[in-house]
DNA sequence: GTCTATAACCGGATAGAC
DNA sequence: GTCTATCCGGTTATAGAC
């Protein structure tokens, strides 16, 4: 592995927990297993470094609804594969989450305008639910509302998991991880009870 | 106004908006208009300063479910209260959530322990979901898992505003606002759909 | 490319006058 | 209680040898 490449990894490690403010040059440092001179002769400054591992992260955790949206019928069939996968994905990283959420409230003007203007096809979205809405197998639902209600149900314990632990389960980590283990079974129900449009009664 | 009442307001403002590690003493200083040596003849540290800050801004956020518990009959009243209530809060306070979970998850040991083991009656929560379950008018849910979900609804869009406004609405301030607007119909819905029982079809 | 040594600065904390 | 002046450790960044 080459020495930037350790560099990096080191880095992403230190600045995802410690966030910018808590990050010291010297610890990256120690973790890539080299000095600080080093550091700064790959990457300039702490700034420059930071601006990488920041929109990396971005990139990773920014919903990949494009690849869900290609291969899916329909509004059911992907919210469940677009909430399982991004389960999975969170999974993997469960602290990139809070990290870029801090760092763009810490500066927003200067983050925002490094990850430029990365939307996602809303639209697409909202022409699937329109069709059933339409057919009357959906409840009329705005489509930003549901998305980021969505992110909200998955990322949401990622990101605040110190203060569920405490309120509501007591610091058992074992009932802690039972919980989020049968989240996604949840999120899903969830979401679809929320926007399936009820069958007719007797009476109407 | 005294100059500790003074000195608290500052510093719940600079450390709120930039964290511990991103605060600085000089600035609450100057924010307060005294200077530096007086910070420490009031607290003894950055460190106490932050204690105090801290330990109130989890008090004013966490989720007050004991008043609308007392008043309401029914959980879906419940809900109603309860969304409405905590996001009229949040109005007032958009940067503690985020403050007080960046922190957390800095230093949950500390942290934690200096919250302490406030709990949320759950219990009561769950008998009356368990009501309504049996008489068939509720789905069967998790009163832990609906609860989260309905926080997360909540805090979310405080939590995230920059990522939001960035991949949802193109840094348009005017249509994030309107969408904050919207929100407390949206999430009250939306839960009320997700939770409540269909009725009988015509075919069963 | 990699290191040691050090410059230059910053920030929390304290001493001591008033 | 409030101030000015200062200490001291820590942090980013650079100079210069190898």
């Amino acid at each position: 592995m080459t020495t930037e490449e350790q560099i990096l990894i080191a880095a992403r490690k230190v600045f995802v927990q410690k966030g910018y403010d808590g990050a010291r040059m010297q610890e990256i440092a120690n973790e890539a297993g080299i000095n600080k001179a080093l550091l700064h002769y790959y990457f300039r400054s702490k700034d420059k470094l930071f601006e990488q591992i920041f929109t990396e992260s971005f990139q990773l955790i920014r919903p990949a609804f494009e690849s869900a949206l290609g291969s899916e019928p329909d509004i059911r069939s992907f919210l469940n594969l677009f909430v399982g996968g991004y389960l999975q994905l969170l999974e993997q990283l469960p602290y990139v989450p809070q990290f870029v959420i801090q760092e763009l409230n810490r500066d927003p003007q200067k983050l925002v305008g490094l990850i430029g203007k990365q939307k996602i096809p809303i639209e697409s979205i909202k022409s699937m639910i329109q069709k059933e809405i339409d057919k009357g197998t959906l409840l009329p639902v705005s489509a930003e509302h549901l998305m980021v209600s969505t992110i909200a149900l998955i990322v949401f314990p990622f990101i605040a998991s110190p203060i569920l632990k405490t309120v509501f389960f007591n610091q058992d980590e074992e009932r802690y991880n039972h919980f989020i283990h049968e989240r996604r079974d949840h999120i899903v129900n969830f979401i679809l009870g929320a926007i399936t449009a009820p069958k007719r009664t007797q009476n109407e």
